[in-house]
DNA sequence: TGAAGGTGATTAAACGCTTTAGCAGATTGG
DNA sequence: CCAATCTGCTAAAGCGTTTAATCACCTTCA
């Protein structure tokens, strides 16, 4: 890569930039008395300030000093005398407890180093305690604001020392006014779930809620009703079960559905959709041709890969992350009120086939 | 909480330290100013140094004026006066294409956390550019070191920059000598699959490998020659299968499977189990009657909720994290030589039974 | 009574960088 | 030929801490 000619005394160091390994850092002072200029200058070729005028030549006595010295400016001083740091706080209740936390991390972490923000990371595991230190931590490290965010969709209370930062809520929201939050639009998704069946031709449609409250029950089965009623098919409560939300659940709800007459269930989420394969497979039936299907969430191991591959409803957690830190930023256009509810793409797979017409 | 009386002026205002709320943090010297004592004083009441000797009257008055103004240490003034910063750098090829990064993530962070480091991560999506400059970013804030990790268990190159550090490499590994790793046990992982199944009377096992080139796939065998081996049962190559090691590749696998004659077998992973329950299920063959199963990896959402429940053998992502960071520290006594091997604990379910002796 | 020692604080330098004001010398204009 | 302007660079202050050195004052004891 370096071209230039080793003429500057040590003949045989192979790595010039590597010899000074794991030594005391190099500072812009030892560059400077490399290149025989000032402090000053140095920072100046830098940070490539054009207001600055330095003769060619000079810039390259410095460059060539950094190169040789293997010099790396020291974020922390920067930030000191610039007194602003370049940090986003993420604190998450459960960073490994679903394959979701992680998509927070990773939209809030591409749109936080697209700003030219690095993103500090805690984990709670929903102790306060944990919480008040890891947020006590971010704000010692003065970050430009922190992501509060849960691993599924529900109403949480900020926490005092929050409020010392700047912060929005990501996945979870709160009554306080102040509070912004960004949350998936679970009624928009309920109705592009029941849509897609729609779509093919089902008209009694069954629905397998949750039994656990939380707002992605209300709001799945709100863009349920949404969905059917736009299509003119009133809303019939005896399509509605309810089931915990996980493969057993679906499972058991298999018996209850048969019962229903319905030539398409759409559920709550796709562990529940897989339990009910099963049970349907159990029973000889066939998806899509006996009975279609559509879960919610996308959770890639289950969904892509059931027989048939399921068609589903994407809780867009990479969004969520992305736009929190948007929002933290102040570079979206302002919200009227009332959290930001983010878009669920439907993900369409095997699980549903048109109905043959009657 | 904070029930001093309000003798200090302001008469009405509820929430002292809320109200500076956003503005320009609070510095050590306006605390020294508002307790009318020095910035040195300050700091040695801030930091409990015993060493000092400073009155109790004092270090009340100090301690109320902290109240009061809601003061927090600016963490990048200290470290850059201590020389050394509090960070660990995490840089993972892929944060969230899997839930296995996350459970990396969430043990280097607790075990950070653990020894006062806060964790930067970043994740290069594998490219090459982002890499350089997200390490880059990382030596620029001084990190004590920097884990460098990758979603499944390869090998590596060392990029040139993590030189510059200290570092180690957390499930991937490289020629290299100096470079300290951290990977998964997978030969005593396949040893443990196997030895479930044999424990429970299995005889004669198959092994459905990956086609795919890679620790896992070489390790996991010899696990399984070295189980069978230490039974006195001579390995049979004839019972390795190898197919693509995902859902539609153990559904695949199912046909050559029957063939083999054989009571039990153990799944180069999860997936493949997942997809061979299908297929043997369409054969109208029950697990772990006709057929007893054992997984690898045990991811969550698949093995322990399948029908039956899957048993399997734990990838310790969540270890790998942590010892990746004790490593760094030099908690742990080094190594002789070579990565460090993480056990993979057994994880039992149903999908295995005892043979009826026969 | 005066030196020695203890107590409770302060002063000031340093950490690595950015940035404004300003300086010396060269060039230009009138 | 002198002032004005431009060019290339430097001095120094300041960011919020920590910490070694020091100070003023008070006790104690020979």
């Amino acid at each position: 890569m370096n071209s230039q000619e080793n003429s500057s005394g040590t003949p045989s160091s192979p790595a010039p930039a590597q010899q000074t390994r794991r030594a005391q850092p190099v500072t812009l002072r030892q560059v400077a008395e490399a290149a025989g200029v000032s402090t000053a200058t140095v920072s100046l070729v830098v940070n490539n300030k054009k207001a600055a005028r330095i003769s060619d030549e000079t810039r390259k006595r410095v460059h060539d000093a950094i190169q040789d010295l293997g010099y790396r400016p020291n974020a922390m001083a920067q930030t000191l005398v610039s007194g602003s740091s370049r940090f986003i706080g993420l604190v998450a209740d459960a960073i490994a407890t679903t394959p979701f936390a992680g998509q927070i991390i990773h939209g809030a972490q591409d749109e936080a180093w697209k700003h030219g923000y690095a993103l500090l990371i805690a984990n709670t595991e929903g102790n306060r305690e944990l919480e008040r230190d890891a947020i006590a931590m971010m704000l010692e490290y003065k970050v430009r604001g922190i992501l509060y965010s849960t691993w599924f969709h529900r109403a949480t209370d900020v926490p005092d020392s929050l409020r010392e930062s700047d912060f929005v809520l990501v996945n979870c929201f709160a009554e306080e006014p102040g509070a912004r939050a960004v949350v998936p639009d679970e009624v928009q998704g309920g109705r592009s779930a029941t849509e897609v069946l729609l779509k093919h031709g089902h008209r009694r449609i069954a629905f397998i809620n949750a039994t656990t409250p939380a707002p992605a029950k209300d709001g799945r089965l709100q863009g349920y009703r949404e969905a059917l009623e736009a299509e003119g098919i009133p809303f019939d409560n005896s399509l509605v079960l309810e089931a915990f939300p996980d493969q057993e659940g679906g499972y058991g709800a298999t018996e209850g559905l048969l019962k229903l007459g319905v030539t398409a269930v759409y559920c709550y989420n796709d562990r529940m959709a897989m339990g009910l394969y099963d049970g349907l497979r159990e029973q000889g039936l066939s998806i899509p041709d006996d009975m279609a299907v559509v879960g919610f969430d996308n959770q890639e191991v289950i969904a892509a890969h059931l027989r048939p591959p399921l068609s589903t409803v994407s809780l867009p957690h990479y969004e969520l992350g992305a736009a929190g830190v948007r929002m933290l930023l102040g570079l979206d256009a302002e919200q009227a009120s009332g959290p930001e509810k983010i878009y669920c793409p439907t993900v369409e797979r095997n699980s549903v086939r048109a109905l043959a017409p009657a």
